[in-house]
RNA sequence: GCCCCCAUCGUCUAGAGGCCCAGGACGCUAGGUUCUCAUCCUAGUAACACCGGUUCGAAUCCGGUUGGGGGUGCCA
């Protein structure tokens, strides 16, 4: 039988990366078996559920690349079907409709459990039971009509022929209930497999308080969908040996259920910050001149854009890191005046750059080589260490306290510019 | 309270009785490279929650304890 997932999120405006967690493994899961991957929204609750907030959800899910084999379905346009499970159960005996409480609304359809220990297999946790005590019996259908979440959920797993149900932990005691639906519906329960919570230091579920939760945040943060894609992945999952950037394609080949943790895993920023390292590094020189053009479009020059994004590629962990680079195409930027103050402090210091930005404007050729030259050579009839000069001529062209290789940067940045800088330090 | 699940370095994990006085990665620390920052290189740090079993032998199996998580709605 083909394999078949689905992702079914209640579109809420934003996107969990544990929500998106669960997608990742449903679509790896239906990749690596050449099945399909399909989304059903669970767009119910039309007080959530608007456009954007759908949107919403795709957005995310292009973003990371999983694409979807057939069109989505929403649960919002299969009241009928629901309600007419809900009515077939009523007719085979395996619901009945009752006041529960007492509370005077009226009558809600209760679904009948089997009253016998149930158990079904987990892919992830293996083979899971319950007693007949702890599981009541338990409404299908409001009051006031409307069709509860657990029938919703059969109904359409059943509609769309779903054979796998990745989700995550918090579904677990759910799923009795589930099964038993579907036994009632003269239907075969899907194979299940319950995903581990992420969660934040303090072991309690991640959420907005514990930094970037949403998919949205870290696309706005200038993090990449490939380096959150394998981190995700990893968080619970590990191929068994020792690889950890892998290709997509990679991942799709080797990913499988058995090798997903039963635990709850942490999710940690700075390894995450690592990993997306290791693919920004990695990215096409085109996407790294689109996004310098998109961030200065000041930026006309190609070949001295090439130049700045040598300079500083190593220097960028994420693509909001290229604000940094303001220097190479403004003249009004960010000054770190404090490094700026103690740079200057020593007596003399100014007078000496006002000499080495004459040596500068003398010099025949503008480059690194000539540049370091002529610096250390003044530095040394100084009686100074290189980098007494170094510093302040850094302060004063970059605003930065660091950066790239001062001579290189100068020489990129060329002589007009350098000149005019070193001049405007005496405004200091 | 009751039910269910889980438990290896700070974190993510490898490990399915001897290959493990436990391996990798991130982090952290110390060196190296260097004009700074970042990168890079080298080294180091650090764990089988606890107590009992089973076994010639246990991180791996069993029981208990402790700790953590999830569930316990006419929410999803």
């Amino acid at each position: 039988m083909k394999v078949r997932c689905r992702f079914a999120p209640s579109p809420t405006g934003h996107v969990h990366i544990g929500n998106m967690r669960a997608a990742i493994y449903n679509w790896l899961y239906a990749r690596h078996h050449g099945g399909a991957f399909l989304l059903r929204v669970e767009d119910t609750d039309r007080e959530r559920s608007t456009p954007e907030a759908v949107q919403t959800v795709l957005d995310a899910m292009t973003w990371l690349g999983l694409d979807v084999d057939e069109p989505a379905l929403y649960q919002s346009t299969r009241r009928e079907a629901h309600l007419a499970a809900a009515e077939r159960l009523l007719q085979s005996g395996h619901a009945y409709k009752l006041d529960k409480g007492g509370t005077g609304k009226g009558e809600a359809v209760l679904f009948r459990m089997p009253g016998r220990d149930m158990s079904f297999h987990d892919e992830i946790k293996g083979e899971l039971h319950k007693g007949a005590a702890d599981l009541p019996d338990f409404v299908i259908v409001r009051s006031d009509g409307n069709p509860v979440f657990h029938l919703a959920n059969v109904v359409d797993d059943l509609a769309m022929d779903i054979t796998h149900v990745i989700r995550g932990d918090d579904h677990v005691e759910n799923t009795y209930r589930h099964v038993a639906l579907f036994e009632a519906l003269d239907a075969r329960p899907p194979t299940y497999a319950h995903l581990p919570m992420i969660v934040n230091a303090q072991g309690k579920p991640y959420s907005k308080r514990d930094g970037a939760a949403f998919v949205g945040e870290f696309q706005e943060q200038g993090y990449l969908a490939e380096a959150l894609f394998n981190y995700l992945v990893l968080l619970g999952w590990s191929p068994g040996d020792d690889r950890e950037v892998m290709p997509r394609t990679e991942i799709v080949e080797r990913f499988s259920l058995d090798r997903v943790q039963a635990k709850p895993a942490q999710f940690d920023m700075k390894k995450f910050l690592w990993m997306n390292n290791e693919y920004i590094q990695r990215a096409p020189e085109a996407e790294w001149t689109a996004r310098f053009r998109a961030a200065f479009p000041e930026a006309t020059d190609d070949a001295y854009l090439e130049h700045v994004i040598a300079l500083m590629k190593p220097r960028v962990k994420v693509w909001a890191d290229i604000a940094g680079a303001a220097y190479f195409f403004r003249e009004t930027f960010p000054i770190d005046h404090d490094a700026l103050r103690k740079r200057l402090e020593p007596a003399g210091t100014r007078e000496r750059v006002a000499a080495l930005r004459d040596r500068f404007a003398a010099l025949a050729s503008f480059d690194a080589a000539a540049l370091e030259a002529e610096l250390r050579a003044l530095a040394e009839a100084a009686g100074l260490k290189p980098a007494d000069l170094i510093h302040p001529v850094r302060l004063a062209v970059s605003g930065q306290a660091g950066g790239p290789s001062l001579f290189h940067l100068l020489e990129v940045l060329g002589r007009d510019v350098v000149l005019r800088r070193l001049d405007r330090l005496g405004g200091f």
